[in-house]
DNA sequence: ATTGCCTATGCAACTTGTTGCATAGCAGGA
DNA sequence: TCCTGCTATGCAACAAGTTGCATAGGCAAT
């Protein structure tokens, strides 16, 4: 139910087609919150028809027209109320999670390399996001609102990134140890 | 499409009825994957159908009858080949991030308790885990592959609540901070 | 010339996940 | 006695998310 919000936020940042979101959920803002196309042109189709955004329709020279989104009033006041809402308590998902416990029942060392792809995926996002921090806050103390909580976020982005590396180091440490010793699947 | 998957284990390690599988759910491998017992239901009985899990009717003295399911063969081996399929980049939702940022055009104040109360929440899980800990792992120096694989994973849950408990409590510094300081919207 | 990729939007069909409700007997407290 | 809550399973309707495909012009390389 928040994707809604989500665009709401990216418009208010800077005002944009279903396109050109799309591009930004694949990039910045998708690193918390994940959307294809097809979902954004959707419920930018319902956000228009509840008057949260409105849309203009904008000629180009050599590519199709768009329609860009800007965010409305009613929109901006709906984003207002969720942000006074509670929780919903963040329902986790987390697949490598159920893999490595499923390895007991198979062979821990068929787990390797697929925990070392993440292990490079999550070192080289941190490298994007450090190098994107160097890039776009030059100047840690010269940040108005807006910048400081789009930094806190990215914080918080560069400390997970940080801490998984570090776990998926234990992981490694604990797959190579169990599959060195007893290769036993443990049961059966 | 990882739903099965993450039942299996939970049968592997030790059958039981759809009810109970739901309640461990919000227990132990709720934690990083969740579902509701509706979920559950039907993807057991789609599991049965294809002859991954074996189920049999239990009768019980002052309760209603249950099915319980174990994990059979094809399902064991359905599971041995996802642990070698790769990826699948984990989608991210997170909706305090999105919250954060959507605070630059509204009141950053206004997101003090919602934060300090995720604080809260975190600071308890993480309680939870460490007398998780203590409780199914006394010696550590004595653990079979099952359970360094399920401690493996419960490490990585404890340092992901530190991890998140310390940045909370960055983005309440911000936020006090930014509450302090400047009042306006930072925009419009 | 043809192939493939990029911008830009969208339909249709499908799979997943959520919410509300129903059944049904038993246990414990007000 | 009535109400609440627990075990145990399930239907039905809905909302959210995914996948495959279609259109349509332009650009760049082969």
């Amino acid at each position: 139910m928040a994707l809604e919000h989500a665009i709401l936020v990216s418009l208010l940042e800077q005002p944009g087609s279903g396109y050109e979101l799309a591009r930004r959920f694949d990039r910045s803002i998708g690193r918390f919150w994940t959307a294809t196309h097809q979902q954004i042109y959707r419920v930018l189709r319902r956000m228009e028809a509840d008057g949260w955004v409105a849309a203009e329709e904008v000629a180009q020279d050599g590519r199709p027209d768009k329609k860009v989104y800007s965010a409305a009033d009613p929109g901006r006041a709906a984003l207002a109320a969720w942000l006074r809402e509670p929780v919903e308590p963040e329902t986790v998902r987390h697949e490598l999670a159920v893999k490595i416990r499923a390895a007991a029942f198979d062979d821990p060392a068929a787990l390797i390399s697929e925990v070392e792809r993440h292990r490079e995926s999550h070192a080289a996002l941190l490298t994007r996001y450090l190098h994107g921090e160097q890039r776009d806050f030059p100047d840690l103390a010269a940040l108005d609102t807006r910048q400081e909580l789009q930094h806190v976020v990215l914080r918080g982005g560069i400390e997970f990134e940080r801490m998984t590396l570090a776990w998926l180091d234990d992981v490694l440490a604990t797959l190579h140890r169990l599959a060195d010793g007893g290769r036993g699947t443990g049961n059966r």
